[in-house]
DNA sequence: GCAAAAGTGTTTCCCCTACACCCATGG
DNA sequence: CCATGGGTGTAGGGGAAACACTTTTGC
């Protein structure tokens, strides 16, 4: 860095840049994928309309931004920046070793005010952050569905469109990878609740290229439900044992998979019940083969695979002898429970992508 | 970017960081990877003993440091600042599509002099830049050998080591998606000459993790030829006619890959065309069978395989129909030639990774 | 007993590799 | 005719997907 020549480069270019983190704070809730945004104060907004450059424009109380924020000026590294920014803006605590460098974001323009501001950008893929918010100040922060953030039209301010969509891909990448998708289990876990991690991660409604219109109505009918749903006991059930949920101090150690003991006997929460089991199928239903039917998708998530591949690298997972846990259904066999094992990478890496096919071959 | 907070992020973080670009420029030279490196002036040199931190040392006439400088405030892209930092430092010219980002580079300490330098890097993946440092007052910048500046002891200042290894790490990614290979290649070209590419760049030799000895010491012979031919003729026939050398200046349309006419009917010339062609065996040698032998190492290169693969994939190669071109012995079956095709990226990619062979399940 | 879920065994198919062979050229 | 290198045909091995089947639980 710095010009090599004898010329000190402090005087000759003055250093006025803004340095800047944002960190996309990624998490999965009932089976959609979230990310934490904040609503900027003041009565203009940076969006981009048509993908144009963005604009000064009056805000809309749809607009969002990534957190962020200025980098201290030598006191702190860029990673240190976005730890600590992310906790300023919405209180989400994640260490150092939970953030992983997008890349610079730093073309004039791409801040319309004054200045000019270069962002290096950060995600963070982590399971429901510790009581996120609670005793903040950070009252516009809120966690949202991606698949609302990524459709049309555009409501992140900035780049910050881009910079989600390549977040998506660096995590994708990490979790072919490394064992970065464990930290969405507790410390012990069935090959049911990874799986369905990947299956959320590599949903293919986050694709940057096709968003289609099927995965749209799916999603679409998840929110709808949420919201008309509202803060009915039933809401409360879901996120207590919805798979996805994954609330490490609202499940307990044994119960976590099973449907609560309570409510099974009960009529009307067991019907109930089943519209939580469709929530979790909703997104994952697609990858499964429809009962007696020809398989109508390829894929990578055929349960008995998944473990065969998982179960098959090295130092991945770690069965612990003996101990079993019952499905979500509360029948069927026991699954085997998993502990972390001590590999920092995986090793044959965890291929999910599905091959392109060769199908040009045949013209 | 920035504060969504209502106070003024300018106020209250002064504005006072450098923000500089690194690049660096891989090319082909002789079957050997090398990259621009300048060496800065003043008594002191920014170098890292043991993997430490770097600190301010005594200048040593072994001290290199990546091409790259501060971006112009306000008036250019990262990328524009990259692409004239490389022009002012080196006389390399590259066009914008030309450079890619590795990532950000910009923790406190990685640069040991006063204030706090933030650094994007870029990798420019270019054969024989033309008249390279020609008429420039870039005295001090040269092409080195990858080979050299990553091994031990480090010779690099502040962090380039790193950098250097992730512009390896973002080249062969970008190489396996993206016809970035076809760069080195003339308009028209035939497979072998693609091949040596891909050979070259995915070398072991450049591994991250483990350089072998043999390697190094194939290296080494390459590198001690290097140095005792200095300006010899034969030196000459190598960069005119070795097939990595793609000088485009210096060849002729149809006589680049035959060995000279002139040379080969005379017996000294033609037995110092022997080495050149042993110097095009060197790295490639342990790709391919050992005549009459077991093979050895297993690969992605052999020459049949590699043809399917690459042709295989739409819109990357074009033949054109009727013209081929005669091997490098001058001898053997005319080579199909190929034009670039029209797409700008590979699918499905060509992948070059050897399977991590599952060994570890027969345990 | 039956339904449901986990996991295993096994078949099948496809791709990739390896290798043999043929082709086209210069000498 | 031989040496040399380009390209094709094709058999065999390995791995992944698909699917049938077994196991184990709750009701």
């Amino acid at each position: 860095m710095t010009n090599p020549s004898a010329t000190p480069a402090d005087s000759q270019f003055p250093a006025n840049f803004h340095v800047a983190v944002d960190i996309v704070a990624l998490t999965i809730k009932r089976g959609l994928l979230q990310v934490a945004v904040v609503q900027r104060q003041g009565p203009e907004s940076c969006i981009s309309v048509d993908g144009g450059p963005a604009r000064l424009t009056a805000r809309s109380s749809h607009d969002y931004a990534l957190p962020g924020g200025h980098v201290h000026w030598q006191s702190e590294s860029l990673k240190e920046a976005a730890q600590r920014e992310l906790f300023e803006e919405t209180h989400i605590e994640v260490s150092l070793d939970d953030l992983e460098q997008i890349g610079a974001y730093g073309d004039p323009g791409r801040d319309p005010r004054p200045g000019r501001t270069i962002s290096i950008a950060y995600v963070a893929f982590h399971p429901e952050f510790s009581s996120p918010f609670a005793g903040s100040d950070a009252t516009n922060a809120k966690f949202m569905d991606v698949i609302d953030l990524l459709a049309e039209p555009n409501k992140l301010e900035f780049d910050h469109r881009t910079i989600l969509r390549d977040a998506i891909t660096k995590v994708r990448d990490l979790m072919e990878r490394t064992p970065i998708a464990l930290k969405f289990c507790q410390e012990t876990f069935t090959l049911l609740e990874l799986r369905n991690v990947y299956e959320v991660m590599f949903h293919r409604a986050y694709n940057a290229d096709r968003s289609d219109a099927k995965t749209q109505r799916d999603a679409e009918r998840i929110r709808r439900f949420d919201q008309t749903q509202g803060d009915s006991p039933l809401k409360k059930v879901i996120d207590q044992f919805s798979l996805l949920s994954f609330n490490n101090e609202t499940r307990s150690e044994q119960g976590f998979a099973s449907r609560p003991k309570g409510l099974a006997s009960n009529r009307q929460a067991s019907s109930e019940y089943a519209v939580v089991d469709k929530i979790q199928k909703l997104l994952t239903d697609e990858f499964r083969k429809p009962s007696g039917d020809r398989p109508v998708f390829k894929n990578s998530f055929d349960p008995a695979n998944f473990l065969r591949k998982a179960t098959a690298i090295e130092g991945f997972l770690e069965p612990i002898n003996g101990r079993t846990q019952i499905g979500p259904s509360g029948t069927g066999k026991p699954a085997q429970v998993y502990r972390r094992g001590k590999a920092k990478r995986l090793d044959p890496p965890l291929i999910v992508e599905r091959k392109p096919s060769s199908k040009p071959k045949t013209r």
